[in-house]
RNA sequence: GCAGGUGUGGUGAAAUUGGUAUACACGCUUGGCUUAGGACCAAGUGGAGCAAUCUGUGCGGGUUCGAGUCCCGCCACCUGCACCA
């Protein structure tokens, strides 16, 4: 009887006192680290997610350690932080007392798991044996430049009660307590990131980590490239002409030029667009708005910082409409000295660049936006290439479709279809001049148009989200008809005079184009104009403004309808203005080509970067520069529980590290008054026998940092403290961390891609710099696990689907638990955990379990099932190296059922069986193995050892080798028979069997064989006619 | 909006990389063993059809003797980032 409670807990302890995982740091050959995510040891124990990710790691550090190598898994806590001290504010207990606790409990939980952790080399981030080397990093880093303080704007995080770096800001909110952070002007201690940003992102190229985990770095360090550009700024109410002609216009004297105050940089990725810089904007925090505001725009100004300042990031990016008030003062723009206004606006953000941008609002749709709102000027100065040069992703398509011409039959003569010709003739040449692409498709019957004749020409037609559909008269309600019936996107909708169709509440207005308009359209539809006149027929009328309340958009009720029929010139005056600025983009944003550029008029985009990159150079007003998103990680935090920043601030000696000798900064241990106050200071400022020090370089009196250090230094490191963590007099041992580092594998969730796993990188960089190691990457191969989802859905407290690894551990062993949660599906991807599914992975552990009364020493196995046995060697062998272990586990419950079915198992297949499933099922192999030595008595001292002293086993290629195979036939490509054959049959004899079958003969029987194709060792397919 | 990913039975998912679609497991159906079973054993299980056979990997095209796999065009969902100049 399988008692998976017994076994697991047995060989647990078995494996501790045995240190069956516990190497040889010093003696190893050759050395494997497998490492699991640093845990913080929550109260709530072990989550289902982290618990799967360090059994990815584990399975493969057994494996690898059946493969003879001499596996490291080693173990600790992260227990600063402010998880956990979150958490014993909750719970009102010190954090100290706390983790004595918690970390007992998971020490406890990980240990009965029967995960192969070396637990003589715990570390504690909490100990000050370890924070001392925290500490020491910071320091190092101080001499280097690489940690310096500055004034920043801030998150401050009023949950938390602390600052928070860019990093732990998740969807606009703090990663611990979903509060949305406040914007604060605060000085801090930064690590300066930025400097390896370059670094980060090229040593991504060559890295063997999750992709996905890769393209989150590399969007996080954001790499553009483009130009800094100098523009100067005044505050002076100097008279000087406005938007002079870009290429003819003089220059502003030079003394006007001189009365400028101030030199503000930009960044652009879009230097080409420059001359259509008509704006400049800055950020309501850049520190240079109070000194350039004027006296008359200064109320306006502050109202408006103030308002802003209120506002969260995650406020500022929901608000639908951009803001910003102009500061009175201007810039010139360096490439033709023209004045431009200076406006502030939250949309420019401070964080970015240089927290101010010059506004092209022809060719950025921000700024044009803006520009629209606030009537600032919009020039166009890159135009979109000729249709030559356009592909057809870009190409503008416009389908013109029109009215049903009344022919004589009418009196109303404006109808006719020369009238008609005449007006599409005019329409077509306004749209190409515009650079569309025209389709204007026949109706098929002039007087009754038959709209399903009419749907077929069109649906032909490549009309895209580019796209725009005029549509007059009846063509109009076919227009909207036709949209109503798929579901495209196209850029503009317009209606002129457009037909008549029935009304929502089934008013009749005329029954000719009966459908129902899908309301949906308008969400298709970027916009919707719908024309009309006032002279029109009244029931046109009444057609435009229903099909305004159906669709929404705008409607233009012109003064007369000259324009829609063009009897005779001249043509109506307002709509081809109108017509015009409709059809122009609302702003290009392409490559194109210079125009209005002066010097770079007639260059492509391109050209025109490089060309004006190295005319600023040249002048000295900027140059080519590359601007990343990341920035330096913020790593004060205005909390108790952590390393405390080892500064001292001395009077006379100013800002000063503490020397190693004096490190570790001990933490007080404090009962009372170590709750965050908010105040902007940490709460040991209030300690007095902790702030007040001496300066390790005068000896005068000093004081001490208040502030802690962001967790994620905690554990940006901890992988090196691992291989030596009780050495007192370095931070690591140099030659043992040679030997084991950078870690082989590490497993964990893709929520850190941007947190740990970057900090990581720096400071192995960092360290690197400082001559500490030879490498610069800590981890040689990284995985990013998917979710466990439980039942297809998230799992949360609130919902109370928690999957609790302990309560699985308990009903169905941590032996079927862990095998299940390989067996779900392949680690990258989600996945959804059920409980009648970890049912089947125990039963699978019985099924084992019960294979043991068939063994037989004395037996020798089929051929069958030493082939079997074989392919299944080589099959996990392979899936093993590829991780690929859902697969692995099939293939060994597949070879589990065939031995199920034998009366007899050799002792020799069961060995290897057993060794195969030992990283999947530790315990229950381990179990079968050692009972597997009382039944072989003494024979093979082996099985008296732990079954991972074994080797794992070798395939025999010979033995796998199908010399029958079943022969695929296929007629025209689609299986007809299968003959067992010789693998080695020849084509010959393959088709000669092949059209010998009777199933075939079926087929083939009055048809002409064409072609035969044959695939050897594998299958024949006749193609006939 | 941008980037990345995914889409195959009732469910989680396989598919040697262009060659028998649905391995393995869950669930379900039927039968056996049982006082009983949420245990075990046996058989079955994509859909339609009595059958031969047809059909079937999100949708529509294409390449090919042959497409889940490759190419083009869509759709849906998920995950990041998001006013990034």
């Amino acid at each position: 009887m399988y008692n998976h409670q017994k076994i697991e807990k047995k060989w647990a302890e078995k494996w501790v006192k045995d240190k069956t995982f516990t190497p040889d740091l010093e003696k190893a050959k050759d050395p494997y680290y497998a490492l699991f995510m640093f845990p913080y040891p929550s109260a709530e124990g072990l989550h289902i997610g982290n618990f799967y990710a360090f059994t990815c790691v584990d399975v493969m550090a057994k494996y690898k350690k059946l493969q003879g190598k001499d596996v490291f898994e080693p173990i600790g806590f992260d227990a600063f932080g402010i998880h956990s001290e979150n958490y014993a504010l909750k719970i009102n207990e010190t954090p100290r007392k706390m983790l004595n606790r918690t970390i007992a409990n998971f020490r406890n939980q990980l240990s009965s798991a029967g995960l192969g952790c070396d637990w003589t080399r715990e570390v504690d981030t909490t100990d000050p044996e370890y924070y001392k080397w925290t500490q020491w990093i910071f320091t190092k880093l101080f001499e280097k430049g690489l940690a310096y303080q500055k004034e920043a704007l801030l998150n401050w995080c009023p949950g938390c009660k602390t600052v928070l770096a860019d990093e732990q800001i998740e969807n606009g909110v703090c990663e611990r307590c979903k509060t949305a952070p406040e914007k604060k002007i605060m000085k801090q201690w930064f690590f300066r990131i930025t400097a390896y940003a370059q670094r980060l992102l090229d040593g991504l190229e060559t890295m063997d980590w999750s992709d996905i985990t890769k393209h989150a770095q590399r969007n996080w360090i954001g790499r553009s490239e483009g130009a800094s550009v100098k523009f100067q700024i005044s505050n002076s109410k100097l008279q000087t002409p406005q938007h002079r002609c870009a290429t003819t216009g003089q220059a502003n004297s030079k003394s006007e030029i001189s009365n400028f105050k101030y030199e503000i940089e930009v960044f652009t990725t879009r230097p080409d667009t420059l001359f259509g810089a008509t704006y400049f904007v800055m950020s309501p925090e850049h520190p240079l708005v109070e000194k350039i505001t004027s006296p008359e725009q200064k109320k306006e100004v502050e109202k408006y910082i103030k308002k802003t300042g209120a506002k969260s990031d995650l406020e500022r990016a929901e608000a639908k409409e951009k803001t910003g008030v102009f500061t009175g003062a201007h810039a010139i723009n360096p490439v033709n000295n023209e004045k431009i206004p200076v406006w502030i606006a939250d949309y420019v953000l401070m964080g970015y660049g240089t927290g101010a941008i010059m506004a092209v609002p022809a060719h950025d749709e921000r700024d044009f936006e803006f520009a629209e709102k606030y009537n600032l000027p919009i020039r166009q100065v890159v135009a979109g290439k000729t249709q030559k040069h356009k592909n057809t992703k870009t190409q503008k398509h416009c389908l013109i479709i029109h009215g049903s011409p009344r022919c004589d039959k009418s009196k109303d003569t404006d109808y006719t279809p020369d009238n008609i010709k005449h007006w599409l003739g005019w329409l077509k040449k306004r749209l190409e001049n515009n650079n569309y692409k025209v389709y204007n498709p026949q109706m098929p019957t002039p007087w009754e148009p038959d709209y399903q004749e009419w749907k077929k020409q069109i649906d032909k037609l490549d009309i895209n989200e580019n796209s725009v559909i005029v549509g007059h008269s009846a063509g109009g309600a076919f227009a909207v008809r036709w949209l109503s019936e798929n579901k495209k996107k196209i850029d503009k909708l317009i209606l002129i005079a457009a037909g008549k169709t029935i009304t929502d509440d089934n008013k009749r207005l005329h029954n000719f184009y009966d459908f129902k308009i899908n309301q949906n359209i308008k969400n298709r539809v970027n916009k919707i104009i719908i024309f009309v006149s006032e002279d029109e027929k009244k029931y046109r009328i009444a057609s435009a403004k229903l099909y305004q309340k159906e669709l929404g958009g705008e409607l233009r009720i012109l003064k007369d309808r000259g324009h829609f029929t063009v009897t005779a010139n001249p043509i109506n005056k307002e709509f081809p203005e109108l017509l015009e600025e409709i059809l122009k983009d609302k702003c290009f944003v392409g490559d194109g080509i210079n125009i209005n550029s002066d010097f770079l008029n007639g260059l492509e985009t391109e050209q025109a970067k490089e060309k004006m990159i190295k005319w600023l150079e040249e002048n000295e007003l900027g140059k080519g520069t590359v601007n990343y998103k990341l920035r330096d990680w913020c790593i004060s935090r205005q909390r108790y529980w952590g390393p405390p920043v080892p500064i001292v601030y001395c009077n006379k000696c100013g800002v000063q590290a503490v020397p190693e000798k004096d490190l570790p900064v001990e933490l007080p241990e404090m009962e009372k008054g170590w709750e965050p106050v908010g105040d902007g200071r940490g709460p040991l400022a209030k300690v007095n026998k902790f702030i007040k020090t001496v300066c390790p370089k005068c000896g005068g009196s000093a004081e001490r940092e208040p502030d802690v250090m962001d967790n994620f230094l905690d554990s940006a490191w901890y992988y090196f403290r691992y291989v030596s963590p009780r050495d007192n007099k370095n931070i690591f041992d140099k030659k043992l961390s040679k030997k084991w580092l950078p870690v082989d594998l590490y497993v964990g969730g893709n929520e850190h891609a941007v947190l740990h796993l970057m900090y990581t990188r720096f400071i192995a960089m960092a360290l690197h710099d400082l001559g500490l190691t030879d490498f610069d990457n800590p981890f040689k191969k990284f995985r990013a696990n998917g979710m466990i989802l439980k039942d297809g859905k998230k799992m949360s407290k609130s919902k109370g689907n928690v999957v609790n690894p302990e309560e699985y551990g308990a009903k169905v062993g941590y032996d079927a638990l862990k095998t299940y949660l390989l067996f779900l599906g392949p680690l990258n991807e989600d996945r959804s955990f059920s409980d009648s599914g970890v049912q089947g992975a125990k039963r699978w552990m019985e099924r084992i379990d019960r294979l043991e009364e068939k063994i037989n020493n004395n037996y020798e196995d089929d051929k069958k099932i030493i082939k079997k046995l074989h392919q299944t060697i080589k099959a996990v062998t392979d899936d093993f190296e590829e991780q690929k272990y859902n697969t692995a586990v099939a293939r060994l419950m597949k070879l589990t059922n065939s031995l199920s079915v034998e009366k007899n198992i050799s002792g020799q297949t069961w060995e290897k069986f057993l060794i195969l499933v030992a990283p999947f099922a530790p315990a229950l192999a381990e179990e079968l193995w050692s009972s597997f030595a009382k039944a072989t008595d003494d024979k093979a001292e082996r099985f008296k050892q732990s079954i991972f002293k074994a080797k794992w086993p070798k395939h025999n290629p010979k033995l796998i080798k199908d010399d029958i195979i079943n022969l695929v036939i296929q007629i025209n490509g689609k299986l007809r028979d299968t003959i067992e054959t010789p693998i080695n049959i020849s084509e010959k004899e393959a088709q000669k069997i092949a059209l010998e079958s009777d199933k075939i003969k079926k087929w083939t029987n009055g048809k002409k064989i064409i072609k035969v194709i044959f695939v050897k060792g594998k299958l024949i397919n006749i193609v006939i006619k």
